[in-house]
DNA sequence: CGAGGCATTGATCTATCTCAATTCTAGTGG
DNA sequence: CCACTAGAATTGAGATAGATCAATGCCTCG
């Protein structure tokens, strides 16, 4: 039997709720306020919370920013019960990690619906996810205790789906912790003020987004945003510098993944400010053959995308690529990359 | 009592000098070539050392770079003994990181006061160091126990001083651990293939040098310059990691320092990419100008040195510097340069 | 005070960007 | 399943920022 937490202050919705879930076979735990609810989710750890979000003394968000901060509670289920309009705080609470609203009032239907769906899609998640964590797990082995409590963060913690395209962050915005990328790829990028776009990394399954922002108390320098669609999992600030303060190997594996970016950043740079075009894209190309040390000689990727990467105009990627397939480097199709000629690509002279 | 060690091959000149060492005060001894001096170097760590840089099969230098990557005897005075002539050598060796150098014959008086003046500078400086690590420990006050002991562990080590243009350590190079920078200013660079520089990094006083190296395991992939006189202090890789692993505390500051320096990276990707001279050389400026915040409005550079850290052409930099100049943005003269008009130059359009 | 290294300035050259016109591709809806 | 279309890729022609080569002038440091 599943236990559900409703925690709000008007005892007439609260009983009423209560009332529902219970003939609907579940058990129900009651808070009438922001602090015994949060003892309450501690204490019983139940499947699934409900709260209201205008509560005396402490709202909603601050239980579930409370909630989140504690491993043991972050990965519950949550949704927001609130008053009609209000789509601001809406938007807020699905920002920090809610799963779910309910717009007051609702009726039978739609609060078992939501619920429902919402133990479905986590248990679900759960089986799906469990195998790239088992991998994560397997990656970061013989790392002690430290990753075992950070891949029950990230086995916690909700999964956030973003569709190709759409934008994960903006430059700009407060950043709520790191993202661990669990499925696709993303890319970040910076626009310069005439609107060109510059593309400073791209991540794939299993990289960390947003390392370099979680520690500077500022907010992000860059756009995130998925080049196909992608599940991430976010991992909130605060739960990980709890982490990071506890396992000092995690922050070493940090450091280890920050100094590798400083050490490509600076490889770019010179390559920027010294090679040919011709080089450079060659180089690109290698670079995105072999994501992740697999080689596997080909990929997809458009023009555009080519040239926010390598910093040069499309038209001379499209010509440069035109110039490398009569040589017999690569082959392409439209956006369809084969790499023919590794070897020549490397040692590309000028 | 402080002890002298003479390395030299000839025997007439060893015993000699040596019995004026003796007759002065000094505990001396002696090695015939240069594997014995190394590793009676190693194994009693004299106060100073006086070496002859022609010798059978090890020469002077070789001595005195294998003393230089053992932490434990990097930092003893190191005197050259040479015969007349032979400028370049001495330059070579000045340049190697010797301290001063003797030209056979010398009489007593010019062997006593060099060795007295070296070991006075050597202790003087040590004092005068110490100062800059109370500063330091001030300046890291309020991380908890973690950084007293980095305080430490700085405060143990020897102070290695290098002279401009001297290189602390080359692309390629086995990270023996981080260096903190105590005085002076360091660059760091990377050479392309057709010999041009780009300084990806400048280090002032109190900065960390090689953090992104420490972890990883590979060697240096750039080369640290001294850009002034400098003094460094070696904090030895064991050392640092064995603090990361107590002191969760240190590890967020590294993060902290690599985050930033990602950030940096990729802004200057962004200007590389897309803006114009005029434009780059501008924040450029700016970004000189104030090495620590403080803002001073002047500076001194030379136009390669600007060309190899924005990477363009020295050429172009001049050119560009004498337009800033007549449009009243700057003052130059030769390579001293002042900011006259920070705000147009932060605004700098294209 | 002299020399060798910096800095400046001029003239030329070229790699790459930009604008513009076609052609190709892939995804949509009938 | 096929035709249609909007977006992506290609190709061409022209413009230009900045590199390069070369000559001269100016510090600065011994």
């Amino acid at each position: 039997m599943k236990n559900i937490l409703i925690i709000e202050d008007s005892i007439d919705i609260r009983e009423n709720t209560a009332e529902i879930l219970e003939m609907s076979g579940y058990h129900v735990l009651q808070a009438g306020d922001g602090k015994d609810g949060i003892e309450t989710a501690e204490r019983e750890k139940p499947h699934l919370i409900l709260c209201d979000i205008m509560m005396p003394e402490m709202s909603g968000f601050s239980v579930l920013s409370a909630l989140s901060k504690n491993p043991e509670t972050a990965s519950i289920p949550f949704i927001f019960l609130t008053a009609r309009a209000e789509r601001a705080d809406i938007r807020k609470g699905m920002d920090m990690g809610a799963d779910d609203y309910l717009t007051k009032p609702f009726n039978d239907i739609e609060l078992l619906s939501a619920i429902e769906c919402r133990l479905n899609k986590t248990e679900s998640q759960k089986q799906y996810y469990s195998k790239t964590l088992q991998n994560l797990q397997k990656l970061t082995a013989g790392l002690g205790d430290g990753n075992k409590e950070l891949a029950n963060l990230i086995g916690a913690r909700k999964v956030k789906l973003i569709k190709k395209k759409q934008i994960l962050y903006y430059e700009g915005d407060q950043p709520q912790g790191i993202y661990l990328v669990l499925k696709g790829s993303l890319k970040t990028l910076k626009i310069a003020k005439d609107g060109k776009e510059l593309i400073t990394n791209i991540y794939h399954e299993e990289d960390y987004l947003g390392i370099n922002a979680l520690l500077l108390d500022e907010v992000f320098t860059e756009t995130a945003e998925a080049v196909e669609d992608a599940a991430v999992c976010l991992l909130l600030k605060d739960s990980v510098i709890e982490l990071l303060n506890r396992y000092p190997e995690i922050g070493k594996q940090f450091i280890k993944i920050l100094s590798n970016n400083v050490r490509e950043k600076e490889e770019q740079l010179l390559e920027l400010a010294y090679h040919s075009v011709r080089k450079r894209l060659a180089s690109l190309l290698i670079r995105l053959d072999s994501p992740q040390s697999g080689t596997c000689n080909n990929f997809k990727i458009s023009r555009d995308e080519l040239a926010a990467i390598s910093g040069m105009a499309a038209e001379t990627v499209s010509r440069t690529l035109s110039d490398f397939q009569t040589e017999g480097l690569i082959e392409k199709r439209a956006s369809h990359m084969l790499i023919l000629d590794h070897d020549r690509l490397v040692n590309m002279k000028n």
